[in-house]
DNA sequence: TCATTCAGGTGTATTTTTTACACTTTTTGC
DNA sequence: GCAAAAAGTGTAAAAAATACACCTGAATGA
């Protein structure tokens, strides 16, 4: 079956930058492409717009075929359209971004795709198409969202140290940050209580452990 | 001439929300439908993008056709992918927006529109399609990237008065300034200059001249 | 068992930034 | 020449951000 047209149309895509916390450093998850172009490349998830879902609908699609990671939040980042972005063909992209809690999801590889795993955001293979650019964006959105939003929480497991959440700060800002002064800001937030339960993490004192009081819920500050 | 494809595309297209100031008021440009769907109604100019155009040179292009607006800076909002935003078709929006100084530009129609003319936003028509929800986002957007950058000096003319400026700060904000503290804010950007010439607006003292020392430039602040 | 190690946990003083606030100046029109 | 109206100017108080040092509790191994 073919689908005829009075004019040109450009194919669309969604593309979707996945970030988590791995190892103390920020990871983003990629797929191997299996077929043309770039084939044996690694990209980010993502795939052509159905006729009749919505554009997060469809990114939220691709990312389960792809990877198995499912329910995620998502936020629209950019629509890329340059028209040579694609050798093939005329293809625009819709990306979005989407942070999930440390290490909490392990991609399987899915149908259209050889191979998905999780890539140190310093330490990128050759990506296909532009989506290093796409990537570059991701991250400079994510740092400037730092600042005036409750995104970093998306990285934390439900319960989580205040350590652990200092620590996602100052891995997406790279600096570190005074103790104290995080800890006064956090509880100035009112968005998190304490868990009741501590962790014990190595030959020290355990840690008190928090959770969110409104889970899933991203709050605009300053 | 027809073009095929082995699955569905959707069609994409730019609409563009361009403000200004006039009256002492917030206020968009829109262009009369001329053809089907909502014929009559007033909508965001905009319109398909063609084969070998980027998303910005179709918003550009379609501004210049439609109003005859030229040269603006445009930055990109949102795309609108809602499989049911238009009637007939699926038809997905990459909507921009644009800041031209305070009545500088008198719209004319063009081929494809009836009409084209400043609405204030506090007064809208029934408008075409999901422009209205565009529109919406277009002014939260603007209204937030005062805060961080320095969009509020593309609505100015090339000299201007830190009265004119502090009104439209005033004006997309919502609420009155202080004018000591508006100045000391300007004066520590340092990104005006005197331009040497005094204007004399009505029964009293004129005032001074200021021009941007960097035309054209966006910067980010705080 | 006791000394060492290591992240967890806590408060205050200083600096910087933001806010609040009132009067004089210069021009026009009557 | 006087009334009207926006232009122009500085300082003090409040709030926010920053800098900074020591004790706690659990594990380890001598």
């Amino acid at each position: 079956m073919t689908f005829c047209y009075d004019y040109a149309r450009p194919a669309v895509t969604t593309d979707i930058a996945v970030f988590t916390i791995q190892d103390q450093r920020l990871a983003v998850l990629l797929i191997q492409r299996g077929g043309e172009p770039f084939a044996g490349h690694w990209a980010l998830p993502g795939g052509f717009v159905e006729a009749d879902e919505t554009l997060e609908a469809c990114a939220l699609r691709e990312l389960a075929e792809e990877t198995g990671i499912q329910g995620v939040w998502l936020e629209q980042l950019y629509t890329f359209g340059n028209p040579e972005r694609d050798p093939r063909d005329r293809v625009i992209s819709v990306a979005y971004f989407a942070l999930v809690p440390m290490a909490s999801l392990n991609p399987r590889a899915g149908s259209d795709a050889q191979d998905a795993r999780w890539f140190f955001i310093d330490d990128l293979p050759e990506l296909a198409f532009d989506h290093r650019d796409i990537l570059d964006l991701a991250q400079h959105r994510l740092r400037a969202k730092l600042d005036y939003s409750t995104v970093a929480f998306s990285f934390m497991n439900e319960t989580f140290t205040l350590g652990e959440l200092q620590t996602v700060y100052e891995i997406v800002r790279g600096e570190t940050l005074d103790k104290r002064n995080f800890r006064k800001f956090v509880k100035s937030l009112n968005l998190v209580e304490d868990a009741g339960a501590t962790r014990r993490n190595g030959t020290h004192k355990p840690a008190r452990l928090y959770r969110l009081i409104q889970p899933g819920h991203l709050h605009y500050i300053r």
